[in-house]
DNA sequence: GCGAAAAAGGAAACCGGTGTCAAAACGAAA
DNA sequence: TTTCGTTTTGACACCGGTTTCCTTTTTCGC
């Protein structure tokens, strides 16, 4: 293995082993059409030169390249990072790699941005994270420029190839069950912003599990947060200042969940012995706040890995789920009432 | 602007704009050698055809590739995402894009995976966070490679060309005299792991800082950690059962720290009132946790800019400073004792 | 207006792979 | 041993850029 000079080509290959250099690259793309003692003889040279092909002039003739994109504008850096290592486990030996790019939802430019980068890097695909993944327009933008794409998403946002979902409604439902079993009747809730599918489709498996109890939701019940700490605290002081008060309080992500911990502390309300706390996501923060926090935790990286297998080997995947179930992570920031 | 069938080609430019494709060539790589008018010209082609090189051809002809790889192991998920956004910041509007390894540190085959992964992939170079960074076999290796490294630290780890640094140790002296002037005499330390420089630095720091004062450091003031919540958890029981307690810890990092503050918590010791708590990190649990936590930021946005730029434009990089200031972060886990 | 130097632009080869298609090698049957 | 039909293999063009080297054009002094 002589690792000086420039790396060894696939000429280098077939000068030594005496064959063509398209031989080699049979040998290389496991062509079925080859001699076994042809193919050896090749291996051999190319375990003792230490040949790797070359990724870029693979994908300049192939007219497509092995890089997946990661778009994401994310309140949650856990989730994002999860998610990378989900997406790694799926390429890792494998030619892809993985390239990201942190967006501002904000921006007017996004989608401009997003143009550029795509247009510039030619990406084999994108996976796109919540809350972006909901944007249509971007989607649009992947299909627009033909660029492979799957969303990660909450609900039935694309087509079953460009979507890997998990099943918020049903599980923000089994909270609510289960705070109705330990004997909850008033349950506040706190929103995610308002335009998130996120956030709309756990206020609806909410509002759907209260109704199926016969409870109601009267307005002081309901606040509204934007997916950040801040804005949990905010809401949950609202929740707490109505009477009679509520005695759980389901956040829609763990940042304001953690937010309503500190309106609960700041109101010398104890979690959970006067106040039941559920959030959702089981972020690290869930585990780490005091008291350790109940919420709602989906399998980010499996979703992940399904993603990323979606779009680089679509075949394959079909037997992989497209819809993953959450489950609820239990510790002790909920009591019976009272 | 035809966005439909394939990518226009330099060829294509070429041919409308009724020059050769070296022309052409020319005015993508700002050649000076070019008429005013003939570069308008083909500047015009270009703008309506909606032309954008194609990196993989650009990256064969010139024998290398315009990916910057970033390698972590990181306990944080914040600090790795906000360093994935300082180096957006630095190679936006650039042909760069940043390919993401997350690796396993404690897996014999670390090393091998990663050369894989760089021979594979013929990375323009890669951007390495602690604590791998401070792995001098993985430095070593891209040398051997050929590949651009730039090394993030607490330490002088490399020669200043590889490297951007901070200067925890510094900061933790300024800790030490702040819990100091505060009035704390039995302060106690939570370390991180040995081996690690950065656990290293801020212990020496420590140290410095109580000799000092004149200020004794018992072995029943000086706990191990790895970095991690639980660690910080069991360390702060061990520095909380020696008599005479101590009434103020230095932890490592936030995560330790927060473990810190569960222990306080199960032993009915009030934070700040009865034991002060320090962190390291400035990461988003110190915020959040209760009481919000006085902790040791660093701009790692800025670092993180710094080290691409010193990987991507060394010229214009030196400009910029290479080892970076930490600052304390007041909130409110430090009180006087008693 | 002329010649020479400098500037501008083009032809062809090359980077390291892959696709096409024809040639060569092989094996079985005649 | 020849023939024919498969398998294997190789020659060559091509992917979309850049580089080298050479020709053409422009500029400018005289």
């Amino acid at each position: 293995m002589a690792k000086s000079g420039p790396a060894p080509t696939i000429n280098d290959v077939a000068r030594v082993a005496g064959v063509s250099k398209k031989t080699v690259s049979r040998v290389i793309n496991r062509s079925p059409l080859l001699r076994e003692a042809t193919r050896a003889k090749v291996e051999k040279v190319i375990a003792e030169l230490g040949y790797t092909p070359n990724p870029q002039a693979r994908a300049l003739a192939l007219r497509r390249n092995f890089l997946i994109g990661l778009l994401h504008d994310n309140p949650n850096a856990q989730t994002v990072l999860n998610f990378q290592e989900g997406v790694l486990d799926a390429i890792r030996d494998t030619e892809f790699a993985l390239v990201v790019r942190p967006v501002d939802r904000h921006s007017p430019a996004m989608l401009d941005d997003i143009r550029n980068f795509l247009e510039q890097q030619r990406l084999y695909g994108v996976l796109i994270l919540p809350p972006i993944s909901e944007n249509d327009d971007l989607a649009a933008l992947c299909r627009e420029m033909g660029c492979g794409y799957v969303r990660m998403g909450s609900a039935a946002l694309d087509e079953a190839e460009h979507l890997v979902q998990s099943n918020d409604r049903e599980m923000v439902e089994g909270v609510v069950d289960y705070l109705v079993k330990l004997g909850h009747r008033r349950i506040g809730l706190i929103e995610g912003p308002s335009g998130f599918r996120s956030a709309f489709e756990r206020r609806e498996g909410f509002l759907a599990a209260m109704h199926r109890h016969g409870l109601e939701v009267p307005p002081a019940a309901l606040a509204q947060g934007n997916y950040r700490f801040d804005s949990g605290h905010r809401a949950a002081n609202e929740l707490l200042s109505a009477e009679p008060r509520v005695t759980a309080i389901f956040a829609s992500n763990d940042e304001m969940a953690a937010g309503a911990y500190h309106a609960a502390r700041e109101r010398g309300v104890e979690v959970p012995r006067q106040l039941s706390i559920v959030g959702f996501d089981d972020s690290p923060i869930a585990a780490h706040i005091w008291p350790p926090m109940t919420t709602v935790g989906w399998p980010i990286r499996e979703m992940a890995k399904a993603a990323a297998l979606k779009l680089v080997a679509p075949d394959s995947s079909e037997a992989l789920p497209s819809s993953f179930p959450a489950r609820l992570v239990t510790r002790n920031s909920v009591a019976e009432p009272g």
